[in-house]
DNA sequence: CGTTTGGTTAAGCATATGCCTAACTATCAG
DNA sequence: CTGATAGTTAGGCATATGCTTAACCAAACG
């Protein structure tokens, strides 16, 4: 639960660009070569080889080396992380919707009304 | 269904910022004013006002002004997209794995030999 | 061997991002 | 009106990002 503010850094950043989001959606269907992943996308081979770099980092692609030609492929359960944040905002909204019709509640029977509502 | 790179784009992005991370958990727990957000942060407040506009044109947060203060909250479904789209990049994910399963269970009776995985 | 093929490294460049300070506006309180 | 408070605008600067081309290396092919 501890500070993995740079992990999620890493993993959404890595998200947050169309090319390396085109790259892990062909991974999800499968491995691929590095060319392969390269080949649907409008830049130069190094420029492909960042972006994977990036994925990498971020721990959402594995990569190794047959012979000469890198494998790339998904790391699983790579997404769980930016889920469960996402779940975590959506529970506090909740609990927040909660508390708040709770209240709102109490106001109707009994109104005391010395309080504000946002 | 259609392009939706840009917000895609624009979310991820938004959520790959710790400052903005942190704003937006505030924020999921109710509205705030511009300086209650600010206050935990270690920057000024022209550069929260920068991470707010960055939240907003990711559609992550809403504001509106009150007389002199500007009170931010929670866009409700913000997340939804980015929601999606990891769900869609899972469910390709277990397809894969199915059609995976289905290939080597038909391998095991009647070996057929011609076929390569991966 | 020599050549193609797949990938990698290096260096450079343009733009974007994240931050700052200083100056300014607008509302509220006395 | 005066001053404090909340936010905004403008300008500038350092670093990060995304891309390129030009070499380079190494496995495969003939």
């Amino acid at each position: 639960m501890l500070n993995q503010t740079p992990d999620l850094d890493r993993l959404f950043h890595a998200l947050a660009d169309p090319a390396r989001r085109a790259m892990f959606e062909r991974l999800s269907r499968g491995p691929a070569p590095v060319s392969e992943l390269a080949r649907p996308l409008p830049m130069s081979l190094p420029s492909v080889m960042q972006h994977i770099g990036v994925l990498e980092a971020a721990g959402l692609v594995r990569s190794e080396k047959f012979g000469r030609v890198r494998t790339c492929s998904i790391e699983p359960g790579a997404l769980s992380l930016a889920e469960q944040w996402i779940n975590a905002r959506r529970q506090e909204w909740e609990c927040r919707l909660d508390r708040l019709g709770e209240y709102l509640k109490t106001m109707e029977n009994g109104e005391d009304d010395n309080g504000r509502v946002d």
